[in-house]
Parts: C-alpha cells; structure tokens; sequence
DNA sequence: CATTGTGAACTTATTCACAGCC
DNA sequence: GGCTGTGAATAAGTTCACAATG
C-alpha cells in the first residue's frame, strides 16, 4: 500500500540533514512508547519535552516531509508512526544478513528490536567449520564463501558487519559486490564504500568514549 | 584566553559540541590505525581525508582544546593520540559495571574492543538465579538486589544498561543512586538522569534505520 | 614550502513569534 | 484555548584564506 493519498502529502526529501533523520527515529521510538501506553494523540511539545528538544524542532523536522498534524489537536500517534515508518522506510520488512557470528554477531542474531522495527535476519556468514550449517536463534550459518550466492538467492538488502576490524573491508566489499545497498559497520574502522551504498558506523567504545568525556568534564553533552 | 604556560596546553572545554567530541573519537580512531601502520605523524587533510572531513574540520575541532600541531610537520600520532585522550578522559582506566546479561549483555562482556580503550569490566547484574556467582567472560555476575553495595565496593564508574525497555529506567535509578556518573544505555528508551549524570543512547534498530532511510531515498547521508 | 591556527565569510540549523485552524 | 506550520531572526557550525612557523 504504497500512498496514493495525496492529504498526507509524500514531499521531496530534496538533501535532508542526517541529524533529522536521527530524530525522526527518537519519534517514532517515543510514540511507539506513547501508543502502548494508550495515548492517541500528542503534541509537539510533549514529544519534544521527552527528548529534549523544543517543540519548534519537532514541527521543523516533520515539516521536512510533510504535513502530519492537526491545527488545534496535535498529531495522532498511530497516523505519525505510520508517516514516519513510510519516510524511513521501515514500512516494508528489510532483508539482513550478518557477517561474523562472534559474541558481538550472536547478540544481533538474537536482538528483539531489530525484528520489532520490522527487520529479518535472514543469513548469517562466518569462516568458522565448526557453525557452518549450524542455526542460532533460528538462523542459518553459511561459509563466508557462499556470501554472493546467499545474499543473491535470499535478496538480503541490508548488511551487518560484526567481524573483526582487520577483516571489515574485506566483507564490506565483498557484501557491496554482492548487491546490498546498505551496511550496519560495528568493526573500529571507516569503511570505504560507493556513494551508492549508504553505510552508517556504530562503535561501542566509540559511544563510551561519548560518556566519559562528559563524566571527566562534568558538563552536560546530552545525546539521545 | 587565559593564559596559563602550559607546554602541552590543557585549554577550557567551555562548552563543546557534541559533534565534536564525537569526531575526536573518530580521530583517535584512525590515528590509532595510522600507528599501528608505523606511520609517524599526519595532517590535518591526511585524518580528514580519511573520515571525510576537511582540513579545516579537523584543525578547527582539535583548536578547541588546545594547540596540538607543528605548522610545516603537521601531527605527530602518538603524540596526538595521547592529547585526544587525555581530553576524552581515557587516558587511565574506567571502571564498568554491566547490568543485564542477556544476549547483549554477554556480548558486551567479551567485547575487545572496550579493554582496548581502557574501559575495564568489574561486574555484572542479573534478576536471573541461574546466573548469579557465575562468571561469564572472567566477570562475576551478581544478583541485582547487590547493585549499591557492589558499585560501592568495585568503585564502579560507568554503567552500561543492557536491560529490557521496561526495567531500563528502573536501572537506571539504581545506577544513578549507586554513584555512577555515566550511563550507556542499550534499551530503546530515552532515560531521566540528573544533569550531573551523563547518558548516551545506543538503538541499533535506530541505527538500522538510518541506514533504510538512506536506502529508501537513495541519497548519501553519510555518518561515521 | 608544506602545514598549522585562526579571524572573517559563509552556510546550515535552531528558535522565535505569529497567522491560521480546530 | 491549544496547536500546527512557517517565514524571519538568531545562533551555531563549517569552510575559506592567509599570516605565522619550523
């Protein structure tokens, strides 16, 4: 059902910044929270106050996309959930594969929220024998040799690179080769990728790094 | 501003953009790699070039604290590496409590990747009888009713939160309570600390969809 | 002469403030 | 009355460009 009702305006994303982007998902995390806990409409200041934003930030973002909200009422948290899923994509279930099931890769392999957010694992690669064909958490292992083959026949769309960083180059070309159009990166290094393929880098001690900078000079540096 | 004499210049943070910090990270990172290349010193454009900064960026971030350069030679790595986390404050050691051991959690405890920064596992917590006064990863698990007394006694400094959504704020408290000036939270929630407490959010569904937005849209985004 | 550090110019992002609507 | 959407005002962040430097 992709929209073909013109009310709720599908509007040019012409060059949209990524840090509204990464509020858009703190909203649609935040109404989710808002809709199980029954609430059916809010308001931009209230969404903005859980964050920590103003609530002209929140109107500007959504303004980016579109006109989601009532004058008067505020916006309905089902219909903004709906528009948001749609502006991220995440409308549709998205077809992941991992490389590298290793005490990082296993916890993703088991991960409640990518599967909530309407993500499927659908592969897993490592160079290890001894888990080739082998499942956890019900999903099958193959030899990083057949990742061509696998990510081609299952059409994995998404990648998770979970290996260590000497390799994570390596299968990220190997999983650009093979047609992904996006990477998950948790390996410590910047990967190169073509511009046709987006890429986002997530780096655990990276993210500590964030904290104890703030904690040794004890000033606020709020982020999400 | 102030002058001080300082040899190696410990400047006033005054009030820096998280951006930046981030961005030192990412510095540190790849000065690390550079290293470990045996490569002596940098520049400005080599690190920028590298992460997909400029010049400018890069010179303009480290101006912030201090003047860590020599015009005509440029940066000489280690002893960047050293000034980058001093200011980040991973210049010693950090004691880190783990509450939630579950799939994530288990994963966290056998990451390298945060002993390799310094960051130092010191215990962990668990509701799970059938974990408690186990060891996983050389790190003890202990019951979470324990969780003051043992933050007390293990003079733990950071706290990572790997729990349910639904017990995270709950956690969070307890930490807080505890004495831990910082937190790094893996529940998809947004978290209430006091300002004298520093928190950073990781949502790797939020993450994921980052990078379908960018997919979806077929536009470069690009982030670390 | 390659490279830093930095004021000035520019660009981007956020907040204000208010017209229009429910 | 409460709330959105948005142009105008403000603030923040980035790049430019060049004097200073080993």
């Amino acid at each position: 059902m992709s929209s073909s009702k013109p009310s709720s305006s599908r509007q040019d994303p012409g060059s949209v910044p990524a840090a509204v982007v990464n509020r858009l998902s703190m909203y649609l995390r935040e109404l989710q929270h808002l809709l199980a806990d029954g609430q059916e409409t809010t308001s931009s200041s209230q969404l903005g106050h859980r964050l920590g934003f103003t609530d002209a930030q929140v109107r500007k973002d959504l303004a980016h996309f579109g006109h989601f909200g009532h004058p008067g009422i505020g916006y309905r948290c089902d219909e903004l959930v709906g528009a948001i899923r749609r502006i991220l994509g995440t409308d549709r279930e998205w077809r992941v594969a991992l490389v590298g099931v290793g005490n990082l890769g296993r916890a993703l392999l088991g991960y409640r929220g990518f599967h909530r957010q309407g993500f499927r694992l659908v592969a897993a690669f490592d160079t290890d024998p001894a888990m080739i064909d082998t499942k956890i958490e019900g999903v099958l292992i193959y030899d990083i040799l057949r990742l061509a083959e696998i990510v081609s026949a299952e059409q994995v769309e998404l990648g998770l690179v979970a290996v260590p960083a000497s390799d994570a180059q390596d299968v990220a070309n190997q999983l650009v080769a093979a047609g992904v159009g996006g990477i998950l990166n948790f390996a410590p290094v910047t990967l190169t990728v073509p511009s046709t393929v987006s890429k986002v880098g997530v780096d655990l001690a990276r993210e500590l790094e964030q904290v104890t900078f703030s904690v040794a000079n004890r000033l606020k540096v709020d982020e999400s």
